[in-house]
DNA sequence: TTATCGCTGTTAAATTTATAACAGTGCAAA
DNA sequence: TTTGCACTGTTATAAATTTAACAGCGATAA
């Protein structure tokens, strides 16, 4: 009997890692490469050749021995595994410089996973359109999450409006939540919560930086 | 003899952690509270109240036993670890929507760590100051990297500009790199990088909220 | 034809990171 | 004054993640 392949427990490092091999595997494709070596993935991605190794065969794709991974074939495995088949819908709340630049960023890069509605409160922007993506009233938010089927929600609200608008976020059934604010928020166990926050990169980068001066 | 506390081989998540840590200590200390418990911490963070306590043995703080820990001695002491003494100096280069939402929020943030110059290519932005930062000529980058004393910078021009411009700051002789372009750049040992894109973490988010659906 | 080379796929080992377990402490209430 | 309690600090254990080791394979070329 072949192994079962159920991918509800690849390790959260190599979720994360597919996604970027995925976006290297789009490059390489679209100048005209068909096939990769694992030692290429790897230089790209800052890792060994062994952690590619590994992490296909934990998702159970086999390349060629001379040539390869066949590339076109690997983003496909990728998408099955890691997209939704019916596609996610996200929504982003706040739409100001942060959110701004999120939404153009990000519109039009993927299939399965698409922002398709923008809350604010400011009346300026209510009603305005940013890269594709309408701008509705914080009000209409509960509604229009579930008129779209929206799962994701990015916070990108000021930092003192982030406890409520995670509030608000999860009343109206969201299951997923990508906080960018600074500000730190509780979420029940059934919403799957990622912070980030650029300061604490930048103070990383620091700390090496002046560790390797010493 | 004392345990000598060099600080070089901290755990890179602690490192992460006490930059966290320390962000939401400062919030504490601005809404007036002096202490705070290992949970308090853990609880905001997300993590237990064992990894907090672990990671303040390791940087060698002891709280008091009826109160927990002194919000600003400990906020001190983070500093003193993860912080350079003299400061260090951030270039931004690429003053697009996302290079201008990242000064605009950074800005002010931290005593030690300023972002001290942007660049561009667009002569529409040379010459002008965005939420206090002057954007200068990429032309001049090399000279003003040394004229300021700039140790790290970061990336923000578009994709296909990446590469060019990683080359660019290493020759002027950078020391710390935050790319938040989708391009992953190569840099020599003495460098040290880290690489961002939203998607990875947007697509991770999506992966477990279509995991919990099955 | 046979040896060599540079790949892949997989199991084993090492390292890193997180969790558990528990002794020690000082206040508070009995 | 003694017992319980709610913390801290530290060592021991476990889990997650990475790296090493190596067998197998197929093209290439001697
Ligand atoms: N994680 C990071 O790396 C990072 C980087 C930059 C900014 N930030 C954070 O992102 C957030 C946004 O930053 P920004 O520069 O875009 O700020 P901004 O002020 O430009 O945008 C905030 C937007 O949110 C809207 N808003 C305010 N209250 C709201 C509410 N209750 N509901 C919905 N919308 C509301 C405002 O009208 C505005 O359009 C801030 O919290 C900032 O600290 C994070
Ligand atoms: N990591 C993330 O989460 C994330 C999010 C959004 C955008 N991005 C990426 O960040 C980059 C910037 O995005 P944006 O929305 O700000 O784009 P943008 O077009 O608004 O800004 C790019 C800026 O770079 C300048 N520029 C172009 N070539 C340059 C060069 N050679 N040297 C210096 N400056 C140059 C342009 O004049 C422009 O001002 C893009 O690569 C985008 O893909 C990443």
């Amino acid at each position: 009997m072949a192994k079962q392949l159920t991918f509800k427990n690849l390790p959260h490092k190599t979720i994360e890692r597919l996604s970027q091999y995925r976006r290297a595997l789009l490059l390489c494709l679209s100048n005209g490469k068909t096939h990769i070596f694992s030692h290429e993935i790897a230089k790209i991605q800052h890792i060994t050749s062994v952690q590619v190794r590994r992490d296909l065969m934990l998702i159970g794709y086999s390349g060629t021995l001379r040539k390869g991974y066949n590339i076109q074939e690997l983003i496909d495995l990728i998408g099955n595994i890691i997209d939704s088949e019916e596609g996610i819908n996200v929504a982003i709340i706040g739409m100001g410089n942060l959110g701004r630049a999120l939404i153009n960023y990000f519109t039009g890069k993927r299939h399965k996973l698409e922002i398709v509605a923008g809350f604010d409160t400011n009346p300026d922007k209510i009603g305005n359109t940013f890269s594709g993506v309408e701008c509705h009233s914080i009000t209409e938010l509960n509604k229009i999450i579930k008129q779209k089927d929206i799962k994701v929600g990015i916070i990108t609200v000021p930092a003192d409006q982030t406890t409520e608008t995670a509030k608000t976020l999860v009343k109206a059934g969201i299951k997923g939540i990508l906080n960018y604010t600074p500000k730190p928020i509780d979420v029940p166990d059934d919403v799957y919560l990622e912070e980030y926050d650029m300061i604490t990169t930048l103070e990383k980068v620091a700390f090496y930086v002046k560790m390797s001066d010493e």
